[in-house]
This record gives C-alpha cells, sequence and structure tokens, in this order.
DNA sequence: GTCTATAATCAGATAGAC
DNA sequence: GTCTATCTGATTATAGAC
C-alpha cells in the first residue's frame, strides 16, 4: 500500500505499472495480483487509505476552535502529505480508475465525510464572518481540495528557496488572503 | 493540430493515442508519421501553438492598463481557454513530453517571453501596491499559472450551475482576493 | 502466498506500395 | 502524402508448479 501510495503521487495512475510495483515490493507481480484483481484495484486501496487518514486527521480537529482554523488546519495537512510525496494524484476525467474509485463504497462514504465536515466548517466560517459570504459554500470547498493537487507546491518546492513549512504557509496565504494586498 | 490540442485538454499526454488523433483527423496513422516524428513532437507541435496564441494575447494587453488589470485579464483568458476544452494538460512531472519540450526552442522562448511580461506587471503591481508585498513575485507567477489547470473550473462546470463567464469570475475572485472575508 | 513462464492486448513506430 | 500491413516493446493479467 506504501509503494502504491508513493507511485500514485509520483507518476500518477497511468504511468504506474504493476511491474513497478511488485519491484518495489520486492515480490512478483502476480503474487500482487493474487491480492488484488485488477490495477485499479490495487491504487483504490491505496486511495481509500489515504481518505481514512484525513477522516481520521479532520475528526480529531477541535470542536471548539474556530470553524476557519479549522478548515485551515485541514489544508495544511492535505499540503503537507503532497509536499511529503504522499499524496496520490487525483484520477484524471478519463481514468479508469474514476469508475472504480465511484464505485467503492467505503471511498465514496469517506469522501462524502470529509465533504460534510469540511461544508459545515465553511458554512459556519461564513456565518461568523471569517470566511467571505460572496461564495457559495461548494465553491469554497473545491477550492480547498484542490490545493491537494495544487502545482504551485512542486514548482516551490523543486525552486529549493524554501523550506516546506514556508511553502505550506505561503500557499495557505495565497488562497485565503488571495494575492491583492490588503 | 486542432484535434491534438483537444485531446490533450481532454485525456492529458498519456492517456492520448495517435490512433485517436489519427481517428479524428481522419487519415491513417502512418500518416501522421510523415509529419511528426514521435508522438511527443506530436503534443509539443500542439503546446507551441497554444504558446503562441497566449503571447499573441498577452502582447496585446494595454501598456497603460494598471499592472493588475493586465494580470487578471491574462488569467481570465486562460481560464476561458480551459473552460472551452482547449487547454492542453500540463506535462506532469516524469511525462517524456516533459524532455522534448523543455528542449524545444520555440517552446522555451515563448515561455520565458511570457513570463518576463508576467513577472514585469507582477512587480509593477507590487510597487504600486495592488497586489500583496508579503508574497515573492515567482509565487505570484506559480500561482498565476496554476490557474490554467485548476480542477475548480471543472468541477464547477460540471455542477452545471453556473456560466463559463461566472465560474471565471469566481474563480478569478478566489485567486486574488482570497477566501477570507474583507 | 510466492514463484516462473506465458498469454493477450494495446500502442508507438516503421516498411513499402501507390 | 496517403494507405495497408506489420513490427516491436511494454503492460495488464493468468496458468500452474511449489
Amino acid at each position: 500500500m506504501q509503494a502504491v501510495n508513493r507511485l500514485l503521487a509520483e507518476k500518477g495512475f497511468d504511468a504506474m505499472t504493476v511491474d513497478e510495483v511488485a519491484a518495489r515490493v520486492g515480490i512478483a507481480k502476480a503474487s500482487l495480483y493474487k491480492h488484488f484483481p485488477s490495477k485499479e484495484d490495487l491504487a483504490a486501496a491505496a486511495m481509500v487509505r489515504v481518505m481514512r487518514r484525513a477522516q481520521e486527521f479532520f475528526g480529531a480537529l477541535s470542536g471548539a476552535a474556530p470553524p476557519l482554523e479549522n478548515l485551515r488546519s485541514a489544508v495544511r495537512w492535505t499540503m503537507a502529505l503532497k509536499l511529503a510525496g504522499d499524496m496520490p494524484a487525483l484520477p484524471s476525467q478519463n481514468s479508469s480508475l474514476r469508475a472504480t474509485l465511484m464505485s467503492n463504497r467505503e471511498y465514496m462514504d469517506g469522501l462524502m465525510e470529509v465533504s460534510d465536515r469540511l461544508g459545515a466548517w465553511i458554512e459556519a466560517a461564513q456565518a461568523d464572518g471569517s470566511l467571505s459570504r460572496k461564495y457559495p459554500p461548494i465553491a469554497v470547498l473545491y477550492t480547498l481540495y484542490a490545493r491537494a493537487c495544487d502545482p504551485v507546491l512542486e514548482f516551490l518546492q523543486m525552486g529549493g528557496q524554501h523550506s516546506p513549512e514556508e511553502i505550506i504557509e505561503l500557499v495557505l496565504a495565497t488562497c485565503f488572503e488571495g494575492l491583492n494586498a490588503r
């Protein structure tokens, strides 16, 4: 699972080969196929694992903290995962992985739970005036999700001028405070 | 070129097959290979074409307008291209297309010119106080480039609740003004 | 559960006629 | 320049022994 996770993060589903996974784990490819019926199921298992970790982390966030702070923490966690090379790339529109994931009960349930939790924080943050009320909550949700695959993170990482923590705070600021002067 | 462009936008380089390109154009695959030595070169030609269109549009933006307005216009144009299905997906880190593009003189020259132009507007906008001075210009540049592959655009488009113009203004606002209330 | 060996398929690329 | 036919290699998946 860990190897699959890394490979999905490095190259994405299409470019990842089952041979690579087997080689990295150190077993024969056929052995892998005894555990997972297809490449899609193999990848889906890794995606489910990440989703579970997200559920655990988001679930442990304080109910007492301001909703905006919880949102920021959630996004920070997500970006840290990506910078560490542990965030599997989202399946693109036409990938065969997409269909498998959408029919995966555990994955979809996790996605729903995470979305509901973030959605509640978003509405609470708009209600308490910390988050702008001019955006539809769903647009805010998408914008936060998109930080999980933001190429700005890897571009800045490649530049080598900033630590992971600096990169996270930088992107977090552009996301919540915007590029304009305040 | 147009067919390649669409396919790159729809599925990305790896998932696009030369057979599809040939079928969509209505000629045999071998005929395609008389014009382009490889799949990479085929895709690179399409990328060069887009880069030229960007150079033309950015070059025509007013020298008299405030730099921030030029930046916003540039990002609007880019997002409109993506929403229209004409923005080829960026080659991912490990794609073989990346190497071909990086050794393509015309593409790299175009990228440099565009980056220089946007970079100058960014610095001018920071100088005139419209853009926040707390971000390194390179981070701002990356953030603007990233709008070309922002999944929020297609998510909102899939939702069917907003027109392309509304989507563009929405994402433009989150980008420049941020999610926080002002 | 793991292996070697192999099937089956797909996709990039080429040969060579017209 | 275009075509049909084919080559070549990579990749998903399976057979069947241990």
